[in-house]
DNA sequence: AGAATAATGTAGCGAGTGCTACAAGAGGAA
DNA sequence: TTCCTCTTGTAGCACTCGCTACATTATTCT
């Protein structure tokens, strides 16, 4: 009677591994994500991961979905609608916010999980697919006023955006920021 | 006095490992690339590779350094110059060419090189810079008559694809499209 | 109370990891 | 021939991997 059976007690402790296991994914990624360390970074044992989760794929697959659902979040506190400015602005803020150190590591678990996909192993498919669909939404909200399809007005922006920051993090940010310069340039 | 200084003789057998180990890591990943494993696909011994190469790292750096050479010239002779023609539709050409499964692992390669490099760990730094400058060097050469700043444009036309692919390879091929549709329609 | 269930620690298995010590064959140089 | 360097196979080391069997405690229900 005492128990709510909509949230039975015990997945309190679980959910309270997702962040520092969230955070050692973010630290070192996906390939190195093994048992052990992910354990420790938790204060746990490979033992409970596994009690708790499964098997490692299944624990790393939530893990990236909870990341995702956080990453989301974060955005929304930090960009407020734009009701006004230019797409050339809003793609070079939206950039240069991206490149920063706290969330640079979660676009490098990004393209990880898309090169996954790429290869056809679809173990992390939907988290890629989720991620996506969250930063095209959150576009769409937030991004500045656009003429004809806002739908495709969004999947440009993040493209350019994206293309921009793999070039960026390829090493060639010089390149990035010209393409961005000219993307918005009407 | 037989033996050539400039190309000891032992190099040879050496270099014929590099074609099908590149061959594992594409359909494989890096993260997927052990001693073992590889020797097993180059019909030789992880004692031998170690013996050739040093390291396992710097292997895969040798590797992934052949590997970008030979996508270059891969695309040289895929696609000849364009003297006329649109930014769109040669854009929408080459997004297709690079989706086929034939250039999709080159990708994926990249992908995961990026995301290392974006993590900070500059193991691969030098394979991305090449590559990404490999494949802008190509499309000033390839890429169809524009105005203004040609580097720019090329680094605009890379930013443009690559960041539609990227939405393709997570899995959102439509919004990729859309993303392409829109870029390049003046 | 006792019984049932959940949670956790300990220890380990079999496989795989990068890498190395050692010895032996191969081939040319003296 | 003997020597020397290059190349290669065998065997193994110390380690990590995901996962599990077993036992033990903690909690809850009756």
């Amino acid at each position: 009677m005492s128990k709510d059976a909509s949230a039975p007690k015990r997945r309190i402790d679980r959910d309270a591994l997702l962040p520092p296991m969230a955070q050692f994914l973010l630290e070192n990624g996906v390939h190195a994500a093994s048992l052990r360390p992910l354990a420790k970074a938790a204060g746990t044992s490979d033992r409970m991961l596994v009690y708790h989760f499964g098997s490692k794929d299944a624990l790393v697959e939530e893990v990236l979905m909870w990341l995702a659902d956080g990453v989301q979040a974060q955005l929304g506190l930090l960009v407020p609608a734009q009701r006004e400015g230019t797409l050339a602005s809003f793609a070079t803020m939206l950039f240069e916010l991206l490149r920063q150190p706290m969330l640079r590591p979660h676009l490098a678990l990004l393209m990880e999980v898309s090169a996954f996909c790429a290869r056809g192993q679809d173990d992390f498919r939907k988290v890629s697919e989720q991620v996506v669909d969250s930063y095209h939404s959150w576009l769409m909200d937030v991004m500045p006023p656009t003429h004809g399809d806002r739908t495709a007005a969004a999947a440009h922006m993040l493209a350019t955006v994206e293309g921009a920051l793999m070039q960026d993090m390829a090493g060639r940010e010089a390149f990035a920021r010209m393409a961005l310069d000219r993307a918005f340039a009407d």
